[in-house]
DNA sequence: ATTTTGCGTGAATCGTACG
DNA sequence: ACGTACGATTCACGCAAAA
């Protein structure tokens, strides 16, 4: 993995030596998340994932124009009195934050224009260096109603060293990996969480802000490392530990609400770790195509860990969550690893390689095809 | 063109009724542009678009407000210090582009992830109401060479009134007509500013941060009327200038260096105005001739005792001489027997009612849109 | 069984004029 | 500063019901 600038020396993150407590790994810590930080050791977590409240301040009712209600986010918890007392939380999560961090950990903030400059402003004052700002695109936002704006189509993602020196984790390779060799952007599109992956109780929505599990798979593999510490102080229904044991990382959550403690805890058990070879990323160039393979693996269209063989069933290869397949020694992309599988000095893979699909034997490409009919037109 | 929200009235805004200095319109106004702004009269433009410096480590284009110098020699410079000098120079100028506003204007900043964060916080703190964040997603970014982080492929606007209940000027029909009949989102792909639209001065880019005009042509079409008064503090080699003549805007500029100034008057010498008919846009129905329900009536468009109904059927009415409708014992407009029928609080009753026309179904609005058709000039 | 149509809904700072 | 009346306004997706 790659490890880029000066390791940072700083006397608040010198690592206690002295017997530490332990992590209470793969718990949800309960009450407000600041208190609940506290009980962590210092320099303890390699990344943290913030989808702290966004101070909305929502006007009265919305009707579309069919003259239904619009559901939105009413809860006491995005309820603040003032800029001033929303900045004054936002230091204090922040603070915590920060101390519970390694010095070679990273920040994830996501947030929209209701309080995502607020926040990157204090995290900046506070030493933080931003590494990206990135924009998640929805591929399905809810319109402007009334014709009054622009449609708000984004959110917006900071990304964060503990400072200008440190050290931090970027899978460069698995990146441009998952996106068929590119270099991966600041701007993804995803789609926003709905459908079967959409947490439901008695037919609502069990939280108002689930975030797809799409986005914090890719940040996780992006900036963090297999068996690294991922803590999360707004874990709502766990979106970042479900997504964190598929990729084979730890986890803590802090949530105070009861409700959402227990749906995440239900979720997590049911999330499936991947196995060991489908969690190896590239760590070499390679050259290949065009519509990423990468990003069906990370919707969920084709899961890591699937088997994958040719029309003749001669080879077969594993898909791994970088959207790498893996054959016993070798690997490389869906085109590389089919070429050299063949001796071939090229192979097209997505023609190449089958996939079982709603029982039959179907090539990548035909899955490729859904996504796109289900995505783009 | 459509105004959105209530007037807002605030003292610091009331307009001098006393004589007024004239407006420098086409004018590039030398020296800093705090002190340039200073010269203006206050609320007399409509719109302020802002690109200011990003790099905070420009310690040669940062000046304290009371004009002082940025010491940013060392190499280890204090970052709390130099935020601080930037946010006070946010704050001078943001605070002058508010005094020159119009209540009713509006103000666009671009920035990125350097300075945007401590931008928009500043703005809001000052009162400044944010509608909407724009991405510009680079159709053709930079890539990261040296693979450590993502590439930066997008810049942030930020869109604000004057406050919360400030009226604005934002052309919904314009912006949808084009996008395709498709609202208008806040993630706007346009390609970076190269080719023959790059201004260069003895084959080097006369301006390294140069915007495309299709950004500005945009960001005026959308939040603009024909005739109003933009602002470009940090002027450059007046592309805002050049987008304003092209869409009969009127301009204003502060660009403290003459090698800037000589290419963006001379550049804006070239820009061609549109012609009048270009330059008509589409408008809303908010904004369209207003034909009230009872004109079509009057007019025989629909003759009076004509049953109309809503889509499903379960809903139908008579149309009275006077333009209501009777159903049963309710009677009411189009649209508050839309709304009572159907116990909602709102109705849009030109497309809840429908009308057999011609032998087809058809809302009543398509009937209007006939009129009008045949009563346009 | 397969395709078409209908309907519900998503982190939303979502109206204006005239009494 | 209210209240009241008028009237303008939606995109993509998932799923269920119907054809």
């Amino acid at each position: 993995m790659d490890r880029v600038a000066l390791k940072e020396r700083t006397r608040e993150h010198a690592p206690a030596m002295a017997a530490r407590p332990p992590l209470p790994l793969g718990q949800i810590l309960d009450g407000d998340c600041i208190e609940a930080m506290r009980a962590l050791p210092s320099a303890s977590v390699d990344m943290v994932f913030a989808d702290p409240p966004y101070n909305l301040q929502l006007g009265g009712d919305l009707a579309r124009p069919d003259g239904s209600h619009v559901d939105a986010v009413t809860q006491d918890w995005d309820k603040f009195d003032s800029f001033a007392a929303y900045d004054a939380f936002t230091r204090a999560w922040l603070a915590e934050a920060r101390r519970v961090l390694k010095p070679d950990g990273s920040l994830w903030v996501i947030g929209s224009y209701h309080n995502i400059f607020r926040v990157g402003a204090i995290l900046q004052d506070m030493g933080f260096w931003i590494l990206n700002d990135i924009v998640w695109r929805k591929a399905n936002p809810m319109p402007n109603f009334k014709g009054t704006r622009f449609t708000n189509a984004h959110e917006t993602l900071i990304w964060a060293s503990m400072g200008e020196k440190a050290r931090y984790t970027f899978n460069y390779r698995a990146m441009k990996t998952l996106n068929d060799e590119l270099q991966m952007r600041s701007d993804w599109v995803l789609p926003i969480c709905g459908g079967q992956e959409r947490i439901r109780k008695g037919g609502a929505k069990a939280h108002p802000t689930q975030k797809p599990e799409a986005l914090l798979y890719r940040v996780m593999l992006a900036t963090t490392n297999k068996g690294d510490v991922v803590l999360d102080p707004f874990f709502g229904t766990g979106t970042t530990g479900a997504v964190a044991r598929r990729l084979g990382r730890e986890w803590i959550g802090c949530e105070r609400e009861p409700v959402y403690r227990d749906v995440a805890r239900e979720r997590i058990e049911m999330a499936l770790p991947l196995d060991e070879s489908s969690l190896k990323t590239m760590q070499s160039a390679r050259t290949a195509p065009k519509v990423a393979f990468g990003l069906l693996v990370e919707t969920g269209w084709i899961a890591a860990g699937t088997q994958v063989f040719d029309r003749k069933g001669r080879h077969r290869a594993t898909v791994r969550a970088d959207g790498s397949l893996v054959s016993g020694d070798a690997d490389g992309s869906i085109h590389g690893l089919g070429a050299k599988l063949q001796g071939a000095p090229s192979c097209n893979g997505w023609t190449f390689w089958h996939i079982e699909h709603q029982g039959e034997v179907k090539p990548v490409d035909a899955i490729r095809q859904l996504y796109l009919l289900a995505t783009e037109p």
